[in-house]
DNA sequence: TTGAAAGCGCTAACAC
DNA sequence: GTGTTAGCGCTTTCAA
């Protein structure tokens, strides 16, 4: 049903609405002409920048109001040496971690001044290298990446253009310069530990397409390696060919428990891939967690609210979007952040 | 508990993994010298601009590859006329409404061979006035902004511009350019609407900040107004003095359900607070919708999963980003485009 | 088909 | 404290 009037596209030439005189813009020479100062003397003033007398300024910003004066940071940036930009690549929009990281680096970059670029790139490293190629003909100050993984295209553009480079949400690996993150790795292995020391022994795993998502599969390994030292198989294991989802884990998990109806836990990929699983075991009348238990992967808030609380692991991203934002601003030296993780012992397991 | 080792920052200098030499960046005139050609021939071979001889456009690229030339789009851009960027002002990047506006934009856009520089107002409108002037001084191609709702300083700011602007997921009132989006206050009537239809007749309203939400207040406007035209009063309402988010969905529902025990319908600001109010149901023993049934905005598709689909309206803001992209790309005259909403009957209303 | 040269709008020396 | 000037790296006439 819709029972919206004018549906579709209605295009409504509103020409009043704009301008069609094409105004040369203002130019920080007019300001200087209008102020009857040096360009220099405006350009001092607009970035507070070295020492002129208070008539001047007032002379300056007047003519600047006056004239509804807008710098031209490109020009600005060309004649500089830093652009106050950096570009930011991240693999998907859809899970809401890299909003979250997006969210944490947006904020501390516009404290320092900064504006960011931002790519997405499907979790498809091909694409990366391209985007990561596009971002670097700005001449950005630096470039927020994700992960540590990288095609050696991309690693070659990267160090071949002197940038600074910040990697995130994995600490896992060797990084080119700076890395922010926590151990996706050690992060599997907490899980596995925890469902084990639980009583847990016919425990399953239920995740996406680990070959794109490389922290979910380093989850992963974590998890079955910690589970063998407990002397453990794997009692099942199910894979999406897709990105991680909520319907993902509900059919997941109704998949998974055809194949092997008798798993007592399921490690979910992620949160948004345990609530699906929640989602089925409420639809299904399974008991949670008697009959099954669930653990999930990076604390999201939804998880927190659901009937019964869901234990997940909880993944500071917004702080390492944050913390790789302003290390980057300041050209801090290379180091590597881990910015570590924390379990949430929830009702699900 | 925290098992994972190393916890907190350690700074360890990477410095062989860094060059320190400041090379000059390889410029178009490098380019030039090595393939001995002049630099507007590689300025042209570089762009299939105007013509040259394929043996010209070899040698070009012999040399680009060989310098590993990357060209400075700041310098172009200046050199030029338009930029190839475009702004996208957003209020927020929790409520996941905005990255999938995001998503459609950054998709169409890369399709057309522009990029995105993206702000975060917060709600803010003080704040979006000094993020458009922040935008507008890397002389975007097009502004994409959420909402009709702007300040006089921001309507100002862009009109002077002469930049071409965008507002989203809005069109009750009057836009300066292009308008993509739909009716919230239509949206809020259906709503209304449908759930009398159904027969409820103690209807209560629970939703955020609605001064700083404005679309979220054009739909509690329809909706009341909606009521209103069948005769019927707002039985209860509880707001919420925050953003939108599963917690206010789940404690407000508790909160109103204290004062109004009574009601057997709720309507909610959105998805995220109705799948709140949905979890405290579940929590409390209320039996959706016979006891009380919930009505939900947006579509998403955790509403779909749920074990009873949420009853809501979809609504098109993927398409709304990449429509607005696509129209601001190709320099498309003023116009609103109006992407309609779709009822979404599930099993909670 | 190609090259020389004049900017694009600003910043950063460097004089005054 | 302020103005003059030479670029930043590219695009774009305009001749050749």
């Amino acid at each position: 049903m819709e029972d919206h009037e004018g549906r579709g596209s209605s295009a409504e030439g509103l020409s009043a609405g704009r301008e069609t005189v094409a105004r040369r813009p203002v130019t920080l020479a007019d300001v200087a002409r209008e102020a009857r100062v040096g360009e220099s003397t405006v350009s001092r003033v607009l970035r507070s920048h070295g020492s002129f007398s208070e008539r001047t300024r007032a002379q300056v910003e007047a003519a600047v109001a006056r004239l509804g004066y807008v710098p031209n940071r490109i020009a600005g940036t060309l004649a500089s040496t830093g652009s106050r930009l950096i570009g930011i690549v991240i693999p998907s929009l859809s899970n809401i971690v890299f909003p979250d990281l997006l969210r944490g680096a947006t904020g501390a970059l516009d404290a320092e001044g900064f504006q960011s670029v931002i790519a997405v790139t499907d979790y498809d490293e091909e694409r990366e290298e391209a985007l990561v190629a596009s971002l670097l003909s700005w001449r950005p100050a630096g470039l927020i990446v994700t992960g540590l993984e990288h095609t050696p295209g991309t690693v070659r553009r990267l160090t071949a253009s002197g940038v600074r480079v910040a990697e995130l949400l994995d600490i896992d690996g060797p990084g080119l310069d700076i890395v922010v993150g926590y151990s996706n790795r050690s992060a599997g292995e907490t899980s596995a530990r925890y469902l084990v020391a639980r009583g847990y022994r016919r425990i399953a795993y239920l995740g996406h397409d680990l070959t794109r998502d490389r922290r979910a599969g380093k989850r992963y390994a974590g998890f079955r390696a910690a589970l063998a030292e407990a002397g453990l198989p794997l009692h099942a294991e199910e894979r999406i060919a897709a990105p991680s989802s909520v319907e993902a884990g509900r059919n997941g998990l109704a998949a998974l428990l055809g194949r092997a109806p008798d798993c007592d836990a399921v490690y979910f990929s992620n949160d948004d891939m345990a609530l699906g699983g929640y989602f089925h075991c409420l639809a299904a009348g399974l008991t949670v967690p008697d009959r099954l238990a669930l653990f999930g992967y990076n604390g999201l808030d939804v998880g927190r609210l659901m009937p019964q609380p869901l234990t997940t692991i909880r993944t500071p991203r917004v702080e390492a979007g944050a913390t790789a934002a302003r290390l980057l601003c300041n050209d801090a030296p290379a180091t590597v952040v881990d910015l570590g993780f924390e379990l949430i012992t929830g009702a699900t397991a």
